[in-house]
DNA sequence: TGTACATCAGTGAACGCGCGTTCACTGATGTAC
DNA sequence: TGTACATCAGTGAACGCGCGTTCACTGATGTAC
């Protein structure tokens, strides 16, 4: 039993090793990374690696698992040390954190953000993962609507369809939200992750070239326009 | 000389092909295109591309210069279709272009807005095409500002570093648009590619499922945003 | 505590395939007199 | 209008490399009695 343990630790922590190899890879290979690459990283033959993984694409499915989940977790850190009754500064918090990590790990950011990988369906899994971050942003407008600090605005209601697909995001993270308060919000989170891309992507290069500047200056505006603040 | 140009002709036309062949196949290889699968299609053995385009970035470049280009000229062709005085009717006809064409092309809309092919770096040539849609949006907030249509707002102005970023963008093409105004400008357009990006790179799934009404409404409140109606 | 057996990580060779790029060549098409 | 020469598109073979995955194997580590 011990000693078995022994062995299921040693395991974990090769896997992390592959996981760790195959992201520095990320850096130069892109989406399309080679299983030989990281076994001859690892100082092991090739076929070594269908020990822990059974193809590449599981390996990569791993890689996305874990993009997912350190950005949301990172997310969820930098959000909860803010003071529940910030909510703009909360907001600013969950945009920093997006931006900064990503900018730490445009690769991974990449991956999960970027051009779909060519040949690569995500499975059933990652889809939870995928949805951790902006999980967070629902619940700074719940509490928002719950203190009554959200400030009301004039927009017209959606059409029906997407009426109800908006009230189904709601429903189980943001019920108080107001419909067009949470568009809004969708639209925040559709913004920041555009600057995001935008910025990981090469796309300003030769335009703004002052970022963290202009990133504070945008988000604080989507704050207002989502009515956190004011 | 005739003759010659119909060697030209030939020639221009055979150019063509490789791209429209090339073009197919970045919807199965994504970015990492193959020569050979192209030369393949093509009828043709592998060294014979080598008649019309120098290596395979070379080909890739221009792919990705047309992509800009053909983006580009979709978009001024949809605004120009527009009274002149219908400011926020020409953003939305921008802005339903922009999403039109990478609906319609998803895999070179990835090519020029998703990931950074691994190993490429796009020459100079590319910087010039890749601004021409956003110009258009430039020409808008110019024409709102000339007839006294730009609703204003009381945003904060932008710290001093990219202040003097955002005026060199509007220096050319809006010189008559407030700073803020630009600055929201600029965030309508990150919105519009965040929201288009989303869409065609998956993040939607599960979620909006009425993406031309959702979208629809996302970029009428970006007009009103803007400050383009009401 | 000692021994027989089962588990499992890693090896090395192989299969069958792909790729970009170079190079000397053939043969058709165009040019100049 | 006819002929000699130059241009150039496409060929086919080759170089030197890469890849994912399978499979029978060795030998160390763990388990059960």
């Amino acid at each position: 039993m011990k000693a078995n343990s022994i062995r299921a630790r040693v395991r974990a922590e090769m896997t992390e090793e592959i996981k760790e190899i195959a992201r520095r890879h990320l850096a130069t290979d892109g989406a399309n990374l080679s299983l030989r690459a990281v076994a001859r990283d690892l100082g092991v033959v090739s076929s070594a690696i269908y020990r822990y993984f059974a193809s590449r694409d599981e390996l990569l499915t791993a890689l996305i698992l874990d993009a997912y989940n350190a950005l949301g977790g990172c997310v969820e850190e930098a959000e909860a040390a803010v003071p529940r009754e910030a909510h703009a500064a909360r907001w600013l918090a969950v945009a920093g954190a997006v931006r900064g990590w990503a900018l730490q790990r445009p690769h991974e950011y990449a991956l999960i953000y970027g051009s779909p990988v060519p040949g690569y369906h995500a499975p059933e899994d990652t889809v939870v993962a995928a949805t951790r971050a902006v999980r967070v942003l629902g619940g700074i407008l719940q509490d928002a609507a719950e203190a009554g600090a959200l400030a009301p605005n004039d927009d017209p209601h959606l059409p029906d369809g997407s009426a109800g697909d908006v009230a189904r995001v709601a429903e189980a993270i943001a019920p108080d939200v107001p419909d067009t308060t949470m568009a809004r919000g969708l639209s925040a989170w559709v913004t920041l992750f555009g600057q995001v891309s935008f910025e990981i992507f090469g796309q300003m290069r030769n335009t703004v070239e002052h970022r963290d500047e202009f990133f504070e200056h945008q988000m604080r505006a989507q704050a207002r326009y989502i009515g956190l603040e004011r």
